[in-house]
DNA sequence: CGGCTATTTGACGATTATCAAAATTAGTGG
DNA sequence: CCACTAATTTTGATAATCGTCAAATAGCCG
């Protein structure tokens, strides 16, 4: 499933003037960093839905910065059952923990069409000896990262079918409203079935009778591949989700 | 339940002298990394077993290296339900997270009588500045949690009550082992039923019948506290659970 | 219009949860 | 050290949730 679309032509597409950057979501940066960011990406890369961005078991991964679509991580067990780690939008940092224990314990994959800064990961270490601030947000992403996925293993090891979906469809709502992707309640939600019931820990039917359930419900209407949240507050509430923090975070 | 017995007395215990330190499963340190290190540690303090180190939505939270005992991160549904997320053992760091992300979404809870080492939270951007090869370990570090968090993920997801039991005893044991503290086969094992539970994902009464299922199989046996693995092999097999490396790690 | 994949539905079975109570263990004070 | 209480663990019975199997329907792409 690999497909290495480079286009090298948009390294030179400058940092400075990203438009992902401009988003209110994400915290000012000094113009310094800025370049320096610049100066350590080496691609602009575009891969096709489905592609392996980073396979299981590889070694010596690159980092990323996921500059459109989506990815998710995953674990697989031997005998073929998969767990969705965790879900990826843009301006999410990718393979921070493969580029750091050098062998990676989980495999990333395109969701959607994405796009993907490139920096290897040899520069990682520059940018600890020389920009330390941007260290510190390089580990803020992590533990950001961390969270998130608290908060998946708490919804599958603890809440039932209905309150799992709710947790998961408020939490992808909230974060893509974050990034200024929602409209009238409106999203992008390009996740089929087999991959909400990979994330949730259920089986695939289950999800399905689970899915139209919440949806005859009134919390959620999906067409054309874009959910509408009819009922944020009650879709909140059933999953008995808290709020999340709504501060300008690090974009690296 | 805060019992904040310190012991400033053993402040200056030197860390170049540090017994974790001498381990095998920890990487040297140059004598510079340790007089730092040794530098930026305010305290030396004890606490009982049940005590919350982190309590949830604590804001500014120390950071810590769990120098003795058993320590886990959870977190609660309003409701009352609670889920493990995962086990500290020694020679972890504590409240990374919750130090970086400056609100904790999530508790710490000592698991038995505990020593600390305690670094403050404005301490950890000099660390940042001034060591970069140390901040670099502690952002592994902080991807060794997260990728110990996947596997819990993993677990609780795809795999049923018994393989559950299986691949927390078996990676426990490892982890156990490789800090020096199996003897025969046999370790310190200090969790309550409910702690398994909570860490499973399983009501208390199916964990327990399963538990004893799992003796009854000959894959161990508990008692005084103590659990001895016979069986490591179809353990980790009926876990179905992966090697991990055992390469020497960073201590903080 | 086919042919493929994804989703939905129904029937049934297995796993896990809940309830209640007994048995065991741990903790406390005399 | 014993007696008593409280907490933890175990067991049995029953119910709910979730998984599996199989087939039908719907959606998608050439």
């Amino acid at each position: 499933m690999m497909n290495l679309n480079s286009r090298p032509g948009r390294i030179g597409t400058p940092c400075l003037a990203c438009p992902l950057r401009m988003k209110p979501a994400f915290e000012d940066k000094t113009d310094d960093e800025i370049r320096f960011i610049q100066a350590m990406k080496t691609d602009h890369r575009s891969l096709k839905a489905g592609s392996d961005i980073i396979s299981p078991d590889q070694e010596s991964a690159e980092l990323y910065t996921l500059f459109s679509g989506w990815a998710f991580r995953y674990k697989s067990l031997p005998d073929g059952r998969r767990q969705i780690l965790n879900f990826l939008l843009p301006g999410d940092i990718v393979g921070l923990q493969a580029s750091l224990l050098a062998a990676a314990q989980h495999g990333i994959e395109a969701l959607t069409d994405v796009e993907l800064c490139v920096f290897p990961r040899k520069r990682i270490w520059d940018l600890f000896v020389r920009m330390p601030n941007l260290a510190y947000e390089l580990a803020w992403l992590g533990s950001r990262e961390e969270s998130m996925i608290d908060d998946n293993l708490t919804s599958v090891g603890q809440r039932n079918a209905s309150e799992r979906i709710a947790a998961l469809v408020i939490t992808l709502y909230r974060r893509a409203d974050a990034l200024g992707l929602v409209s009238d309640g409106s999203f992008d939600f390009p996740l089929s079935q087999q991959q909400l019931a990979d994330a949730l820990g259920l089986s695939l039917v289950h999800t399905s009778k689970t899915w139209s359930k919440l949806r005859k419900a009134g919390l959620f209407t999906i067409s054309g591949g874009r959910l509408t949240l009819l009922n944020p507050r009650l879709t909140a509430r059933m999953a008995a989700v808290y709020e999340q923090s709504k501060a300008p975070r690090p974009l690296i």
